[in-house]
DNA sequence: AATGAATGAGAGTTCATTCAT
DNA sequence: AATGAATGAACTCTCATTCAT
């Protein structure tokens, strides 16, 4: 029960947001009382920081595994990490829209737990990004923080338009990125090189 | 009057949310009453659909005199339009965060015409991109408006981390989306190339 | 408006209780709605703050008076305090059933306020019998403290039974407790001496 | 078990008050779940009802045993109860408080009952005071009704602030009371005599 | 142009109680 | 003898909104 109350949860707060989500919306949705909602959850609070501490802890557990994948390089290492967000799409959609707006609605307590984690998750990408610096996979002149943000946005962005169900599967769309971001979008043989 | 209380409310929607943000929140900012409010303003609803529109009119506008710039090439184009957004950090900020958060709370009314402008917006920018492809600017093979999500999205997300006000400056910031956006991070000197 | 529902909270926290007596209840009895009540009161709890201070501070008010007044001897100024107490069981009965019965339900700021009037009251009373004391109005032996804690019993004890319609007036009553305490009920004149 | 629950309810309801202590609180005091509570007791009332009969109810014993005790004159009976009273608080001062602050939480048909033998016992009291008049120990114009309310009032305000911890004794208390009852408190040795 | 009083619907939460096991 | 899940009614409080002035 408690774990269907959080599905239907991320389902309506991704839908209409936490705020515009009532409890009454919630139990409604599964044919249960108010009262099993708090047999189950202390508040409403408690249930967005269990949202939110499931789907980061969930996400970092994964990126370790990547980064600490020795039989990966940096290029493969980004690759994979680019993939396992945007194939993350399709199973926490939700629950990553939930995470990326609703954050303001933690109380104070879980709002620091989870920034660090959140903080942890970019921080782990950065270092990636600096070792490929390093090992000579990436240009040597990047601003591995900003790049970070860079490619933060671009994939978290992609909770927002992409559709794992559409033509273009999570393989293809991992690939146009990796492309655009190793090899830039400038043509370099138009015969006016760097216009 | 009516300025200032938008003011106001921009500032609080941004800090707190549109839905936890009360009336009473935004005319005690003010030091004046409700009724105030509900002399300039019909409803709350009607407040917000305003900033809405707000923000994204005066988007559009600045990107159409940039996309009708017949004196620019498609790379200035690109230059000039990331550097719109990234430069309407320091004064919109508020506004874009809450036109990229709180479209939700509209009414169906006003959802649609926002969505619409802010495809038009969207659109304006990929075709920019497509002509920047077909007179040989960028690569041939790109998904335009995949690429479009991502630069939108790496844009976007910038509203939530950079601060204008600090060691980078917003030129600094565009040239460096736009180094990794021409150019690539692949390091091709490295002796493995295309790792 | 914020009066009457004072005086109609008043008459309901000594009927039923402050936790057995809802906003609603209040405002049914005004019939007005509960918005109202909240236009005036920021909670319940501080309108229970409201009727305390209100009526300690009367009391308090009064009995400085009393024995500020230089007029009266020792005897007269306790006859005076105790027929303060007990004619103001015909005007403030419900008040003084409450400010006895509902301290605890104060949150803490209000409570140690209340407690720190109520002691003043307290040691005025007793500061009163020293007085008498000293000046040889009463007995020298006496335990000023106990005393006093004795007179408050019996007159607080009388706004659960005393009814100032009934055939004894107040006067008469606070003549009964003064004789009590001025000359004891032991009869002395029984030939059997303090048996 | 039905005891300890009732030994827990008592501790909590004089801490909080009835109607704020839950079953909840009680039943986690003392490590058990709710449904122990209600295989226990029908209701929360019922377990109200028992507090009230079992405080009532020794004290009803006590006291016959005091008045029936036909060696005692007027005096010793007077001493034995207000003794009976004050050595109470030590062990049933929660007891009582509770008895006499909640009886407006039992139901009518409990109401009622309580109501009579807290009516007994004060008559108890009055007849034996009456008893001492007829016999000549007590003054013979005495109102033994008023008398008996302000001795009660007396004694039973001792259950507020009386620590039998403290550097007082409950025989000590007793005795003060007692020698103001008897004796009064006025100093007929000042030369202005009844001043 | 602005106020202050009032509304009414709905929010999150608590809680005594029931019942199958 | 005791548990744990579930209920449903009631509770305090919030808030967008209205309206006479």
């Amino acid at each position: 029960m408690k774990d269907k109350i959080m599905q239907a949860s991320i389902r309506l707060f991704d839908d209409k947001g936490y705020s515009e989500t009532s409890i009454q919306d919630i139990v409604d949705y599964l044919g249960v009382t108010k009262g099993s909602f708090y047999y189950y959850y202390k508040s409403k609070q408690e249930l967005l920081k269990d949202i939110h501490l499931n789907y980061i802890e969930g996400l970092l557990e994964k990126q370790e595994q990547v980064l600490n994948d020795s039989s990966k390089g940096s290029v493969d290492k980004l690759y994979s990490i680019i993939f396992l967000v945007i194939s993350s799409i399709r199973t926490q959609r939700q629950s990553a829209r939930i995470f990326n707006r609703e954050g303001r609605n933690l109380d104070e307590t879980h709002t620091e737990e989870i920034r660090q984690k959140r903080q942890t998750f970019r921080l782990g990408f950065q270092q990636m990004i600096e070792e490929g610096i390093k090992n000579g996979s990436f240009k040597p002149d990047l601003r591995s923080d900003i790049l970070t943000f860079g490619l933060l946005g671009m994939t978290n962005w992609s909770f927002y338009w992409f559709n794992p169900e559409g033509e273009l599967s999570e393989e293809e769309l991992t690939r146009i990125y990796m492309d655009i971001f190793l090899y830039g979008i400038k043509n370099e043989e138009d015969g006016n090189p760097r216009k």
